[in-house]
Order: C-alpha cells, then structure tokens, then sequence
DNA sequence: CGGTAATTTGATCCTCGTCAACCTGAGTGG
DNA sequence: CCACTCAGGTTGACGAGGATCAAATTACCG
C-alpha cells in the first residue's frame, strides 16, 4: 500500500512545474497513496476537506448528488490531475464526491502538509491558481453549452472530450476507461434513455462504434459535426 | 475622470484581505479608475486580457456570446467584487464579455501593475485563489441547476441570488438594478417569452411584484417554496 | 446456466421553445 | 403637449425535443 509515488508524475503535474528533483523527492515524502477500488470514493460530498488528491493511476469521477437523489458528473480525472484542491484553499467542506471510476490510486497531501507544501513552494499557489483558473473556464463552458445546445450536440462534445480527440485525429479514437450510457447522461445532463437512441442512431450511422461500458469513435469528423450543427437555422419546419 | 480610488472599498475587498492602509494606498496609486456608460463594455470576449479589474460602483455583467448569437450571462458582479483575473492567472484571451448594466466604474489593474503587486503581496494570490475557488463552486451550482431543475425553479433561485435573499429575510426585497426578462432569462437559460409567464403568475400568486426592468420579492418563503420544489411524484432513490 | 446490470426500443406525456400578434409606457421631437 | 416610436412586455397557439413509463433483450459473471 505505502510504495513510493512515481516522481516522474509528478514532475509531469502542472501543479509542481517550476519545482526541481531534489525538492520534489520532498514533496513526494510528504503524501501517502491511497487506493481505491472501482466505485470507490476518494472523499465523499459534506464531509470536511482534509486534503487534496492528485491521481496516480486509473480514473475518477467528481459527482454531486441532489437532494432527491439525481447525480451531475462534474469531471472526469485523468492521472496527473488534481482534484479536491478547491475547498482546501476557499474553506467549506467537499462540494462533492470524488468516485474511482475503475482501480485507482492516488497521492494525497493532508491540509497540515498542503500549508507547509505553499509556504515552502509559493510557486505551486501561483500553479492552483492557474489550474482552477482553467477550471472555471472549462465549467463555464459545458455551463453555455447546457445554456443553448441540443442533447445530441452535448453527448458529442462530451464523446470528443472523454476520447482526447484533438484537431487532428483523422484515425479513430476511444474512451479508455469503462462508461455507461447513465455515465455518459450524467455527464450530459440527459437521461440514459436519450444517450441510447443518440448512439444507437450514431452507430447506424457508422461514426461509432459501442459495445458495453465502451465507446469507439469511428469518424471524428462525423461527430464533429454533429457537435458543431447550428439549430435548425431560420423558420425551417411547418 | 481620474479621481482617486475609494481605500475603503479596497479595504472591505477579500482580494486584498489581510493588507495594511499603508499598503492598500500603494495599491490604489497601481490602479487607474475606468468608467462605461451603461451598455458599455470594460473588456471584450476574444481580446487578449490585459488587466483585472475590481467594481467600484455600478453593476456589471459576464456574458458569453455563441457562435449563432445567443448570449449566456455567467455572472453578476457587485461593488467590491473582482472580475476579469482568471485569465491573467492562467492565460489566454478574455472568455465573455464584461458590459456595464448602469453607468459603472471600476478599478482597473494592468498586467504589469498585477505582476508587481502579487510580488509585493504574496498573500493576494491565496486571496485569489480563495475568490476562485468560490467562483468554481457557483457555476458548478448553476451547473446542477440548469441540469436537474425546471426553469421555474432556477428562476426562483436567481431572483433570491439578484436580490439578496437570505436565509432571514421574512421582509421583502428588490433587485436594486434594472433588469429586463430578457436579462433573467439569459442568466436562466430559457427565453424571455417563460421568464414573462413565470413571473406574471407569480405576480398573480403575489409573491412577487414587477414593473418594467424591474422585479421585487414580496414573499420570499414563497419564491424559496417554489425554487426547492420537488418534482411531481418524490421517486427519491438512494 | 441462472442472475443481474446494461442496453435497447416503443409509446406516451409534458415542459418549454417558437411563432405570431398585440399591448404598454417611456422617451422624443415637432 | 401630443403624436410617434420603439424597446420591453404579455399572451395565445402549436408542436419539437426529450423525459417518463414500460417491456424486452443482451451481455457478462460467478
């Protein structure tokens, strides 16, 4: 349980750019690992934020449920990110939950260690601050695409996102982590019901190609394009 | 035009928290007063960010404008409040758009004069990342709205934010600048043709009171009741 | 091979966006 | 001071987009 954090890692982390070897190795000593199994939480929406996170290994989710029991997946995790920082540095306790998503493990600073980590490192506060800069940016974003697009043009955002397909990704790509389609619903804003059909029709289409808890894109343009499609332009239909 | 800089107001401001008078007068002198008619802009989406900027007085708005027009409000922003930083922090241009809902000034800090001060002033960019943290947690709760709630209920929930409803506030109160349907509904996500039938009803109900650019709270348990109300049917699982 | 979770698909319902028309009141200029 | 103007607001009619309800069907797991 307690082996060593890959300093590689974390010489790789936005959040420690700018810092050296010698004091990462330091760094590195003052975080334990933590693992979890698929479904498990790394911390857990209301309870008090004692720490943050940075995954090592596998994937998380950052949920928050609503009173009546619904689920909005904020973000997926990726190793190399941080995640749980916010409240640490506004106050307040966890806005929500943080899910492994498969077998995960991650480095985790208490609050004690975080305080020391910033007086000893300015530089990693100047590095969260452009990170939850980032982060806002990000929110605001799927925020105005929730605003003004239609179901189908946010599952294929969504879809383009989660499969790291860039610019230029004429060959195909694939969410490398197991997903449902409530998964997906959750992320989207939508029912599970919904995202089906939409796949469904995508992979008649031949843009994808999807199995259980896995989704293929085929023809990145094609969803693309779907993600891009103005509304219905000018009085269409009658 | 280039009076001097209200030190109370920066005094009372979070960003500068922990900052003695001496200090803060050092501040203001980095600063330069701007001010925009009402409709008028402090900065442009797209355009390369320049500056930060803190609201002296006035009122103003972040919006984001779509490929095909639409316009999404993010946020308002009060006197004392910071807007337009997170880009300095983590680059890139500006990402919406601040226009002046009245005639409105505000402080504005070049790039030059913000890398000086968080120099000088460590402390201000734990402050910021404070003010961040606390910006990410508001959208990610507009987020939630928009992607569990009805219209009427995220309507609700922005009238008590525009007008200062607090958990004790048995009086009534008023969003004491103008503000148009089109305004609420922007903020809301949905048309101004819903934000006019929701609030002719409740002006029916009488828990509110509205003229033109205009809205009051009369009931505010009322409006409360309607922002929590639950769907039809509680199938709360979990 | 059952058993269960994920998925598909049909049918129906309902919220809310769209279209259209009209009303209202605050300026504005003659 | 009044007619004009026009942005803001109201209201009705209609239906598209999805949510909801209801079964099946399929895939993986022990």
């Amino acid at each position: 349980m307690a082996r060593a954090i890959d300093e590689g890692l974390l010489a790789a982390a936005r959040l420690f750019a700018g810092i050296g070897g010698a004091e990462l190795h330091r760094i590195a000593e003052m975080a334990r690992l933590v693992s979890r199994p698929a479904g498990g939480e790394f911390f857990s929406q209301g309870d008090p934020a004692t720490a943050f996170f940075l995954l090592v290994e596998g994937r998380a989710r950052i949920v928050q449920i609503t009173s009546d029991g619904q689920q909005v997946t904020l973000r997926y995790i990726a190793p190399g990110e941080v995640f749980g920082a916010v409240p640490l540095f506004s106050g307040g306790p966890w806005p929500a939950t943080a899910l492994a998503v498969v077998d995960s493990t991650a480095a985790r600073w208490s609050r004690e260690a975080t305080d020391r980590l910033t007086a000893q490192y300015p530089v990693i506060l100047a590095n969260a601050l452009a990170i939850v800069g980032e982060r806002v940016r990000e929110i605001e974003d799927r925020y105005r695409e929730l605003a003004t697009e239609r179901v189908e043009q946010r599952v294929a955002h969504a879809l383009l996102h989660l499969a790291n397909v860039t610019e230029k990704s004429p060959a195909g790509a694939e969410i490398d982590f197991p997903i449902s389609r409530q998964d997906i619903a959750e992320l989207t804003g939508t029912t599970l019901h919904t995202v089906s059909r939409i796949l469904s029709a995508w992979e008649q289409q031949g843009v994808i190609e999807s199995r259980r808890m896995h989704v293929r894109i085929l023809r990145p343009e094609g969803v693309r394009a779907i993600a891009a499609e103005a509304r219905p332009e000018g009085r269409s239909r009658l």
